[in-house]
DNA sequence: ATCGAATGTCATTCT
DNA sequence: GTAGAATGACATTCG
C-alpha cells in the first residue's frame, strides 16, 4: 500500500531545494504549505514516484476492490437480511455493523488519523483547520461531537493531539480514496459524482442494498459525508459534523493527488462500486447523520427511485394507494422518519402481517392496505386460493358473487381491521400474487422460519380470514367467534347477510369455538395425564411406604412372638400339679380370659377342661 | 421417506 | 330445540 513513512535519511539541501522550488508551484496551485513539514515534502515527492509506478497496480488492485465490495454483501437466510461478509485481510474490511452510523461518522476521522504525520508539526495547521471549519460551518459545534465517538473533545490548541501519529497508516488510507479525493472540489469532481450517481449499476446496488439499509450503514464508504458536502450543493452542510478534521488540509497533496488521479480512472471507466453500496437509508444516514437535517426532498427521491426500479415492476397492478404513495404524499418529515424505520422494500408485500390479531384498528395507510391484504399467507394458502378448486375459499367464492357490499360497510369500518376495507374485486388477485416473489426471493421468509409455530397458526386463522373476505363480511374473525351470542345475532340482524355469508359466519364461530373447545380440551387431558402422574407417583410412593411399614410390622410381631413363646414356656415351667410336677406343654396350655385371669386348660380336652378345670393356674 | 408432535377440523355426545 | 362445551378421530403441517 501506500508507503508514508518518513525516511530515516534526511535529503541534501540542494535537494531540499529542488523540493522547495515544486511545493512552490503546488502552493501556487493551491495547496496549503503550512500543513506540511519538511518530511511531508519529502513523503510528497516519494509518493509521487510511487504513485507514478504503481499506477497500474492501483487500477488493478481497485477494480478488485470494487468487485470484492460486491461480495462483500452476504444474505443471511435466517434473518433474510444483507448482512456484510468478514473480509479478514481486506483494508476494506470495515468493524462490525453493530453502531453502524457511528461507524460511518468516525471513518472519515479515523482516516485522517491514520494518516502518518511528525507529531507537533502539523499542529497549527490542524487548528486553522478547526478554524476553518468552525468559519465555515454554523453547526461545527457537532463536530467536536462527532468527534466524540472516536476521541475524547479536544479543545482549542489541544486538538493537534488528535492526530494520532503514533498510529502507523492505515491500509484505509489508500483503498478509501474517495474522502481524499472529494477533498478536492472542483466542477469536473461534481460532474463524476453526478455521473457516479447516474450508473445503472449504482443503481442497480442501491436497490439492492434498500433491500436492509440498516446493515448498509455499516458499509458506507467514509467519503460519503465528504461528498455530500462538497460536491452536491442540493445537500446542506449541516452534515459537515460528520466530516471531522478536514482531510484536505490535513493530508498530503500527494495523497491527494494520487487518488484523485485513482478516482478518475475508476469513476471514468467504470462505476465506484464501493461507494455504490449505499442504500435509501443509508443514503439518509450517511447523508444527513441528524434526521432533523436531512432534505425529505432526498429522501423521497431515493425511495421513490428504489422502489420505481425494483419494486413496481413486480407489480403490474398497483393498488390505487401503496406505501409509496403514502410515503411520496405523506409530509416530508413522515417521510423521513418512514425512511428510518422501515425497510422499504418490505413494505409493498410484506408478509409481516402476522400480527393481524392483535391490532384490531388500521393506524396507518401502510397497515391498512398492505397489512391486510397479506394475511400472512402461506404458499398453502396461496395454492388453496389460486390453485385449489375445492378449497373452502373457492367454494364460498364460487358459490356467491362477490360484489357483496354491505349498507354500511363505511360503519362497519372500525371492525374490519382484519377483513380489511373492502376492495374493488379485481384487485384481489394481483395482490395476492404481489405477495409471492417477496416471498420466493427469501427477504420475507427468512425472519419467520424462527417463528414457525405462531405463523402457522396465524396462516390457520387467516383461512377462515380469506374466506370472510372473500364473501366480504363485514366482521373482523374475532368478533365472529367471541362475541356473546346475544351480541352475535344481534349483529348478525344488523346486517343483511346472504345464505352464504350467514354460513360461513356460522362456520367460523363453530369452528373457531371448537378450536378453542379443542385447545382446552387438550389442556384438560394434559392437565389431566400430569395430575393422574403426579397421583400415581404419590400412590407409588404411599404404596412403598406401608410396604416398608408392613415389613416393619412383620419383623415386630415376629419379635413379640418370639418373646411371648419365651415368656410363655417360663411361666409353663413354673407351674407345678399337686404332686409337684411340671405339666407338660404338650398336654396343657395356657389361656387368659378378658379379665385377666390365666387358666391352665388341658389340650386334648378342650371343650371339657374349660368346664372341668377352671381352677386358677397357680403360678409361682 | 418416515415419524412424532402440534394443531385444526369434523362428528358426535353431553350439558 | 338450540347453542355451546367436551371429546374422540382424522387431517395437516412441520421439524
Amino acid at each position: 500500500m501506500m508507503d508514508v513513512e518518513v525516511p530515516d535519511i534526511l535529503p541534501s539541501q540542494q535537494d531540499m531545494e529542488l523540493i522547495d522550488i515544486l511545493w512552490r508551484q503546488d502552493v501556487d496551485l493551491g495547496a496549503r504549505r503550512e500543513v506540511f513539514d519538511r518530511n511531508h515534502r519529502q513523503k510528497v515527492h516519494a509518493l509521487q514516484r510511487r504513485s507514478e509506478q504503481e499506477e497500474e497496480k492501483k487500477q488493478q488492485r481497485l477494480r478488485e476492490e470494487q468487485k470484492a465490495l460486491l461480495d462483500q454483501l452476504q444474505l443471511d437466510e435466517e434473518t433474510g437480511e444483507y448482512i456484510p461478509k468478514p473480509l479478514a485481510g481486506s483494508a476494506l474490511t470495515t468493524p462490525p455493523p453493530p453502531p453502524p452510523e457511528t461507524q460511518a461518522t468516525a471513518n472519515p476521522l479515523e482516516l485522517a488519523q491514520n494518516v502518518n504525520f511528525p507529531e507537533g508539526d502539523d499542529s497549527m495547521s490542524f487548528d486553522e483547520c478547526m478554524q476553518l471549519l468552525a468559519e465555515t460551518f454554523p453547526l461545527v459545534e457537532d463536530t467536536s461531537a462527532c468527534l466524540d465517538t472516536a476521541v475524547p473533545p479536544v479543545p482549542g490548541s489541544d486538538t493537534h493531539s488528535l492526530m494520532p501519529s503514533k498510529q502507523p497508516a492505515s491500509p484505509l488510507t489508500s483503498l478509501s480514496p474517495a474522502p481524499i479525493i472529494a477533498d478536492r472540489r472542483g466542477p469536473e469532481m461534481d460532474q463524476a459524482w453526478m455521473e457516479l450517481w447516474s450508473l445503472p449499476e449504482l443503481q442497480h446496488c442501491l436497490n439492492l442494498q434498500m433491500e436492509d439499509p440498516l446493515e448498509t450503514t455499516a458499509y458506507l464508504p467514509t467519503s460519503i459525508p465528504d461528498v455530500q458536502e462538497r460536491n452536491y450543493p442540493y445537500y446542506p452542510l449541516s452534515n459537515a459534523p460528520n466530516v471531522g478534521p478536514n482531510p484536505v488540509e490535513a493530508c498530503p497533496p500527494t495523497f491527494i493527488n494520487t487518488f484523485e488521479e485513482v478516482f478518475h480512472d475508476m469513476v471514468a471507466p467504470e462505476p465506484m462500486m464501493g461507494n455504490a453500496t449505499l442504500g435509501p437509508k443509508g443514503f439518509c444516514d450517511a447523508f444527513y447523520p441528524d434526521p432533523v437535517l436531512c432534505p425529505p426532498e432526498a429522501v423521497e427521491a431515493n425511495v421513490k427511485e428504489h422502489l420505481e426500479s425494483s419494486v413496481l415492476p413486480e407489480l403490474p397492478k398497483k393498488p390505487p394507494l401503496n406505501a409509496t404513495d403514502a410515503h411520496s404524499h405523506s409530509p416530508p418529515g413522515e417521510a423521513l422518519e418512514r425512511c428510518k424505520q422501515e425497510p422499504p422494500a418490505e413494505v409493498p408485500d410484506s408478509d409481516s402481517g402476522i400480527s393481524l390479531n392483535t391490532s384490531p384498528h388500521a393506524s396507518s395507510p401502510e397497515k391498512s392496505v398492505y397489512g391486510d391484504g397479506s394475511f400472512g399467507f402461506s404458499d398453502s394458502d396461496m395454492d388453496d386460493l389460486d390453485f385449489n378448486p375445492g378449497s373452502a375459499e373457492s367454494d364460498y367464492s364460487e358459490m356467491f358473487s362477490l360484489d357483496f357490499q354491505p349498507d354500511d360497510f363505511q360503519q362497519s369500518a372500525l371492525v374490519l381491521s382484519q377483513a380489511g376495507p373492502p376492495e374493488p374485486q379485481q384487485d384481489k388477485k394481483p395482490k395476492l400474487h404481489n405477495t409471492k416473489p417477496a416471498e420466493e426471493g427469501g427477504q420475507s421468509e427468512g425472519p419467520f422460519t424462527k417463528d414457525k409455530q405462531k405463523r402457522r397458526s396465524e396462516v390457520r386463522l387467516s383461512r377462515d380470514e380469506q374466506r370472510a373476505r372473500a364473501l366480504r363480511i363485514p366482521f373482523t374473525v374475532d368478533m365472529i367467534i367471541n362475541l356473546p351470542v346475544d351480541d352475535f345475532n344481534e349483529l348478525m340482524s344488523k346486517h343483511q347477510l346472504n345464505e352464504a355469508q350467514l354460513a360461513l359466519v356460522r362456520d367460523i364461530r363453530r369452528r373457531g369455538k371448537n378450536k378453542v373447545a379443542a385447545q382446552n380440551c387438550r389442556k384438560r387431558k394434559m392437565e389431566n395425564i400430569v395430575g393422574l402422574e403426579y397421583e400415581l407417583d404419590s400412590l407409588t410412593e404411599e404404596k412403598e411406604l406401608l410396604q416398608m411399614e408392613r415389613s416393619q410390622n412383620g419383623s415386630s410381631l415376629r419379635k413379640m412372638k418370639h418373646q411371648l413363646s419365651t415368656l410363655y414356656l417360663q411361666v409353663f415351667s413354673m407351674l407345678r400339679d399337686e404332686e409337684g410336677k411340671p405339666y407338660s406343654p404338650s398336654d396343657y396350655s395356657l389361656q387368659q380370659t378378658t379379665d385377666g385371669s390365666v387358666f391352665l386348660v388341658p389340650r386334648t380336652k378342650k371343650t371339657h377342661a374349660k368346664s372341668k378345670d377352671h381352677k386358677p393356674a397357680s403360678a409361682d
